[in-house]
DNA sequence: CTGTTAGCGCGTTCAT
DNA sequence: ATGAACGCGCTAACAG
């Protein structure tokens, strides 16, 4: 392995008998450089494989082309889902993309945030977990400069800019379904309280509910997937249908059912949230609303992108936040 | 939103009346900056939120403190998993990580491995698709003086570090795990033939028939997963246990035996290969052999780190192939 | 112990 | 149309 001679600009430049600065005008396609030296310093970089410093680039531009993503973990494929589709969206505008990982406590967010803060990523799309008691470091980075994009939930004491797949809608629809198909008892499985996607999805079956005069509400509340078989147990096994706060917890209940000899749909119907790929692999197949992954992504994305630049010119935005709708996917586990 | 003020240096230094290079050695822990002034210039730093410009550093030297990482895609939990482990070692040691997917394509493979050299990370650590024709551009990478470790597959091609799980291994025991308790006629279903893993999973399944007295092998080859059904159907069933190359096709196999109504496992056992997390998803539960993701990333990461440091102090290594154990999980598809 | 100077590689004046 | 010179923010070398 050779030593690190990376080419530069001089390198071209000595090379064909011009100044730097005719080099740098020619790769970056300035009007007053004639074509034939154009083709001609393109040529030799080609073939020395010549890319500019980013480092200097980012020294002089005080740009760095690349965002952060902040996300709680990569276990969620729904979380990874969306990554990959800034990835992608990121991509096509020639932006690199750095990912960290959270955790679930508090200080590990914070020091996400700092970290991208430091490696000065020119803004940040942050998936973040709960409500934090002290959002002044937040402030803090967006006064460097650092335009932050907040997806998927909400988190109350923090006025930004949020892009969120429509929870409400999602789950109103899909207990509309339910109803519209036969079911008189839905039992809800409700998910962690401080959760914003939580608290819309419950408000979209009561609405649901209400909608339908139907006064007889039934909800269990779990603050996580353990806690789904041990509430059911010690719950009356009226129901028709169990919607869920998500897959996992959808997962759990189909599980219990099962156990307990009950057929999944004919005696009971199921369904969960997410469309997590998990959702394939049940038997049966689990009914879901699937989440707007791609688009949740390319709004993102261009979001922050649009934040980044009327930045630049020192226009200031509004906070906005955007809903995104969701598609409900019914599988083997609706009757 | 305020206008981009990042507090540098010099501003430290004015405001303490002291010149950027002293506050550059308080900052860097200088040995001969008195303790006092040290405490001073920290004290104001911290207070201003001051943090150095990552572009000045590594124009100076030449390093990036980021290393890139090439995958497929996102789709595979094992990918994600093994760069979850990545990141979080890497970030133990103060490194940053670009993430890029390379989808199928040779050619996006190649522009990935570009665009991170582009990038000038201090190295890259690569899950490549198959076999190149033309690898000279690795050589282009590494003669800049980027080191590159590949992971979990082998390309004949390509001399240079690998950290692979024992894929040869780990299907061995997972076979003779079968005939040991008391599986008499095992059929393997074979990965697609261009990939490394593929072949030394085969070899296992041979090599411990054999080991065993056993002649009647029996391997069913599938380019993909789209593939098992359509095999299976043509293939005698005259089977009391299918192994597979990856655990995608073994819920496969697991979905036809069901809808021949034929038990798993008290007719036929099955056991996959990677430990998905599907595997607990399907009923019932999917014996596996899990691949060490911690490890690989553990290893593969303080290797790259090894290369990047006698890269630096001039030193050539030698490249080398290290293999890492994997583990064999009985769940409820094995008798 | 500390300040001054120089230079990392690039793009952008300002001259010519 | 092109070159010389400067500066982005930082640290290392060289004084003192």
């Amino acid at each position: 392995m050779k030593p690190n001679r990376r080419v530069k600009l001089s390198d071209l430049a000595s090379k064909l008998g011009l100044s730097t600065s005719t080099v740098s005008r020619a790769l970056n396609d300035h009007p007053k450089i004639p074509t034939a030296t154009k083709k001609r310093v393109q040529l030799l970089a080609d073939e020395l494989s010549y890319h500019p410093n980013p480092f200097a680039k980012g020294l002089l531009k005080q740009k760095t082309k690349t965002i952060g993503v902040l996300l709680p973990s990569f276990k969620l494929p729904f979380f990874v889902d969306i990554t990959d589709n800034i990835q992608k969206e990121l991509k096509s505008y020639g932006y690199n993309l750095i990912v960290t990982t959270t955790g679930k406590s508090l200080k590990d967010e914070k020091e996400a945030f700092w970290k991208m803060a430091k490696a000065h990523v020119d803004g940040i799309i942050a998936i973040i977990n709960q409500d934090h008691e002290e959002v002044s470091f937040l402030n803090d980075i967006l006064d460097e400069g650092i335009p932050i994009i907040f997806i998927d939930r909400v988190v109350e004491s923090i006025d930004a800019n949020y892009v969120l797949s429509d929870d409400f809608t999602g789950s109103y629809t899909a207990i509309d379904h339910l109803i519209k198909t036969g079911h008189k008892k839905i039992l809800y499985l409700e998910g962690p309280e401080n959760l914003s996607t939580s608290f819309y999805r419950t408000q979209g079956y009561l609405e649901a509910l209400k909608d339908n005069q139907i006064n007889d509400t039934n909800v269990l509340s779990c603050e996580n997937v353990d806690e789904v078989k041990l509430k059911l147990q010690s719950c009356p096994s009226s129901y028709d249908a169990i919607a869920c706060f998500n897959d996992y917890y959808a997962f759990e209940a189909l599980e219990y059912l099962q156990a307990q000899k009950v057929q999944v749909p004919n005696q009971v119907s199921i369904i969960g949230f997410a469309d997590e790929p998990l959702c394939k692999y049940t038997s049966p197949k689990l009914s879901t609303v699937a989440q707007p992954c791609e688009e949740i992504g390319k709004i993102s994305v261009s979001n922050l992108l649009n934040e980044i630049n009327s930045l630049q010119i020192n226009q200031p935005t509004e906070f906005k936040t955007i809903k995104i709708p969701t598609t409900l996917k019914i599988r083997e586990s609706c009757k």
